[in-house]
DNA sequence: AACTATTGATAAGA
DNA sequence: TTCTTATCAATAGTT
């Protein structure tokens, strides 16, 4: 789509790719910016360079998609017999140590939705521990939510603010990564 | 791109929207193959319409890219201790009634502790729309390393399952989602 | 689904 | 690298 038509093979001099890969990257996240607002959509792409360098758009962002489609794809419930029936009600001949595992987990239960109320996430990490299947896909899900809300109060920020705000990777450490969230101006490389 | 310009929002139509929806959706998937082939890249769409059904391409595939994307993200940091142990003790014997009392107690912990868990995301999307910047790069660490630990979790859960642990990531796509591949001629339909 | 008038993306060049 | 521009490609509105 330029000057010439191009064959549709990988370009073999290795500087005209490496330029083409990051034109067409950054239509390509153009593009899905552009259907995830147009069409009320969901999307994420995942880019990898030759030398394996990751780029990943994200709206509302790259990790919520990503679980999203683990959740329906990858983790469904019925794929994972329940772990803890082993650990709990199918060893009859470790009944006593199972007594002793309840009167343990009782005593944590309750630490931790106390400290729940109280604090709500240093509870998360540790009761992750004990959460079953049907639980974690809850709090995926939650987690995506959670994301989604954070980005948008982000965004919220950023609009009101003269400055231009600091933008948001939508996650923390983005080790060798570029990541492109949407909402903000991508054209201008902030980021 | 077409008779007319059109307003980057989402379209009010529905009819409309769910017919540009298809029409870009396509588009994306081209540019993405094309951006695979011309600069030997390795790429993942996932999409998500409105009413959740999930659209994906993938070159070579969805999967392959989505494990590498998860491996070079998340697993890195992971050790994967035996997040068991504390269930596990060597106490003395107990009563079995006292066992089933515990049962008891345990479930009504749960319940309660998983009804803090659901409904504490309302409460978390309030607090939010008060956090400043600072507190909402806090915010995205914190769920970064939820969303670690919760996927440590499932993985633990697959390995410790008496079943053949599938691993992360490496199932085929399932019934409700629509897979691109790349390699097809996704132009004729092939699939 | 198909068809075009347009806009948008981009290959090549500066 | 960034910008410019001639072309090619995608698509909005229409049939």
């Amino acid at each position: 789509m330029g000057r010439k038509k191009i064959e549709m093979k990988k370009i073999d001099d290795e500087t005209a790719r490496l330029v083409t890969f990051s034109k067409r990257r950054l239509g390509l996240f153009k593009k899905a910016s552009e259907l995830s607002i147009l069409c009320g959509a969901e999307a994420a792409i995942l880019v990898f360079s030759e030398s394996d360098k990751v780029y990943s758009f994200g709206h509302p962002c790259v990790y919520s998609v990503v679980d999203k489609f683990l959740i329906q794809n990858i983790l469904p419930e019925e794929t994972f017999p329940r772990v803890m029936d082993n650990l709990r009600g199918n060893r009859i001949h470790e009944l006593n140590q199972e007594m002793t595992e309840l009167h343990i987990q009782l005593e944590e239960e309750k630490k931790r939705r106390e400290t729940l109320l109280t604090q709500g996430g240093p509870w998360l990490e540790t009761a992750i521990e004990n959460l079953d299947m049907p639980q974690l896909k809850q709090l995926m899900l939650s987690i995506g939510e959670l994301r989604k809300n954070a980005i948008k109060q982000v965004n919220m920020i950023a609009r009101n603010s003269t400055q231009a705000a600091e933008p948001l990777a939508a996650r923390s450490a983005a080790n060798n990564s570029d990541v492109f969230p949407h909402g903000y101006d991508y054209e201008r490389g902030h980021f």
